[in-house]
DNA sequence: CTAGGGTTAG
């Protein structure tokens, strides 16, 4: 009866525009034109829209939710409309739902077939949900369906990622009609938990292989055993190796800190591309040379490569840790101008960046417009709000997160303690502390008790300070007693530092900053025996004053200072650093 | 009528 109100061949144009659109914007313009004919309610209708949504590369949570639609507005849908929903969640953000999706398939008395397990699966081992998997294999028996090439390799790989690698090999060694793809899923199973000899072992007897048995070997030893010289073996037997294999190649190098090896290969490659470039950027920012990741940064783009948020989140970890504010705002407008989707992790990044270069009200402002967060999010707030000297703000901040019900881990406590001791808020620093196991179930560690004895310690509370190393549950470190040396500095307090550095040098830990601080503590107190005496213990010692070292950035241009070096110290820099405090002086008046 | 499974970077 619809089909009568518009002309076959309108209707005709209108599907082959929907499966050559590739956003959901036109999907619905053209869905819009099909309601107003009354038409969406037509299975047929209806298939070809979630096709044309399937086909979207990224399936946004516009997407799903449309395609729930869809489907609750097509009330003769059959099992093929319902497994494209299926297959849509488990392509979404939430993979989740399409287990809700399949359960009410069920409860309605669908028919479910061999294309829909393959993807409710998928969803299943995207999201970890073993119990759910477990009910749907047990599913798959009853129907007979666990001969199926597809769904039998769909349930090996739920197992694989959901951690049961007995129950995958179980199957997969029962399954006779294996092909490369169940090898593989296998494999892959053994690999990304490091269990290389097993993997090893079924690599060495599959009867082919294929690119990707190798770059699951390959990144097997690499990253997740730490092994990458086996990794490098494999990679030298490989006759033509594609660009997955070099990346996870590069990848093992670059994880355990061998950026010169990682480097290397880099170079040699035929081609590279941004994953190739992050890998390496990633590898300079998580081992201590963010210059270098930065300078990489630039070339990449100067060759023409595209960042993606992937590589971004790379650079702005390295703007964040040389504090270069004026290419982490780059970076960020590079990205508003590319049109590249800010994700939660690009935007916890870039609130971390802004606070680390000192800037409140950048980090405030994308924080605020974050539409979702997670606890790394608020940590790098209250963390940066307490170094940036507001303590009052991080506490307004972390009570803003308790009424939101927000997830807390151990770093917040660690950033708001230590926020309250910068300001001096000793009571509500305690009360914090006191609540922190009864309240938000965090035991606190080692470090936390850092943190109380800090908050104590500076404020002159130094008994109170020592009482909490004598009698804390866990045996007093170091550093804790150094932290409370270095509140005797500033409280003047000789003998409890004197005793500080009994028990720091009773623990094996005594180096030189320890002495000199001791030496300078007795200096404030004009006790100069004491001083000389000190100084001659360390003679004795051996030890020496090492150099301390610091970067900025001044003016787009990131310096680097070592204490007693001025060998980086151009004259170019020098002019620049006069310059910029000059302007700094003129707008302070 | 139509569709499907395995690898790489935060």
């Amino acid at each position: 009866m619809a089909r009568s109100l518009f002309s076959f061949t309108t209707q005709r144009s209108l599907l082959s525009l929907l499966l050559s659109s590739t956003s959901l914007s036109q999907v619905l313009q053209l869905h819009a034109q099909l309601i107003t004919r009354a038409l969406a309610s037509d299975p047929f209708v209806a298939s070809r829209l979630l096709l044309a949504i399937s086909e979207i590369p990224v399936i946004s949570s516009d997407a799903t939710t449309y395609a729930d639609l869809i489907l609750s507005r097509c009330p003769r849908a059959n099992t093929f409309i319902w497994n494209t929903v299926v297959r849509i969640h488990a392509a979404g953000l939430e993979p989740r739902r399409a287990v809700v999706v399949f359960r009410r398939m069920r409860q309605e008395g669908l028919d479910t077939d061999s294309y829909t397990y393959p993807f409710v699966l998928k969803a299943c081992g995207l999201f970890l949900g073993w119990e759910e998997g477990g009910q749907i294999h047990g599913d798959v028996v009853k129907k007979g369906l666990d001969f199926d090439l597809f769904v039998t390799n769909g349930l090996i790989s739920m197992c694989c990622r959901c951690g049961n690698l007995a129950s995958a090999r179980r199957l997969f060694d029962r399954f006779l009609e294996k092909d490369l793809v169940s090898w593989n899923a296998m494999i892959g199973g053994y690999a990304s938990r490091g269990e290389m000899r097993q993997a090893q072992e079924l690599f060495d007897e599959m009867p082919e292989r294929d690119a990707f048995s190798w770059a699951i070997m390959i990144d097997g030893y690499g990253k997740k055993a730490m092994d990458v010289d086996s990794a490098r073996r494999l990679f030298d037997c490989l006759p033509d190796r594609d660009l997955v294999c070099w990346n996870s190649m590069i990848d093992g190098y670059a994880g355990v800190g061998r950026m010169d090896d990682a480097r290397e290969l880099f170079e040699m490659m035929p081609t590279q591309n941004v994953i190739s470039w992050s890998i390496l950027i990633d590898g300079y920012v998580n081992h201590g040379d963010p210059k270098e990741a930065l300078i990489l940064f630039q070339q990449m783009l100067r060759q023409g490569i595209r960042a993606d948020k992937v590589c971004a989140v790379g650079a702005i970890s390295a703007c964040a840790q040389l504090g270069a504010l004026d290419l982490g705002r780059w970076v960020h407008f590079y990205l508003r101008k590319n049109k590249v989707l800010l994700d939660i992790v690009v935007q916890t990044a870039l609130v971390d960046m802004y606070m680390k270069c000192g800037s409140l009200d950048h980090a405030r402002m994308v924080f605020e417009s974050m539409s979702d967060r997670n606890v790394i999010s608020w940590n790098a707030m209250i963390v940066g709000l307490g170094t940036n000297g507001h303590g009052e703000k991080a506490l307004e901040l972390f009570f803003r997160m308790e009424r939101e019900g927000a997830a807390m881990d151990d770093l917040t406590f660690l950033g708001v303690l230590s926020a309250c001791t910068h300001a001096g808020l000793v009571d509500e620093g305690l009360s914090i502390f006191h609540r922190m196991k009864g309240d938000f179930g965090i035991e606190p560690s080692i470090e936390h008790y850092g943190c109380l004895v800090d908050l104590l310690g500076r404020a002159g509370r130094l008994a109170e300070a020592k009482n909490v190393l004598d009698t804390m549950p866990v045996e007093a470190n170091p550093a804790l007693w150094g932290s409370l040396l270095a509140s005797c500095r500033v409280h003047r307090a000789v003998d409890m530092a004197a005793a500080c550095v009994q028990h720091i040098a009773e623990l094996g830990a005594d180096d030189s900053g320890v002495y000199i601080l001791m030496s300078n503590i007795y200096a404030d107190k004009g006790m100069w025996e004491d001083v000389w005496r000190t100084r001659r213990l360390m003679g004795e010692k051996g030890m020496k004053k090492e150099s301390g070292r610091s970067v900025i950035e001044v003016d787009g241009v990131v310096l680097e200072f070592v204490n007693g070096d001025r060998s980086h110290f151009l004259m170019e820099d020098m002019l620049r650093v006069t310059w910029c405090l000059s302007e700094m002086c003129t707008s302070l008046g």
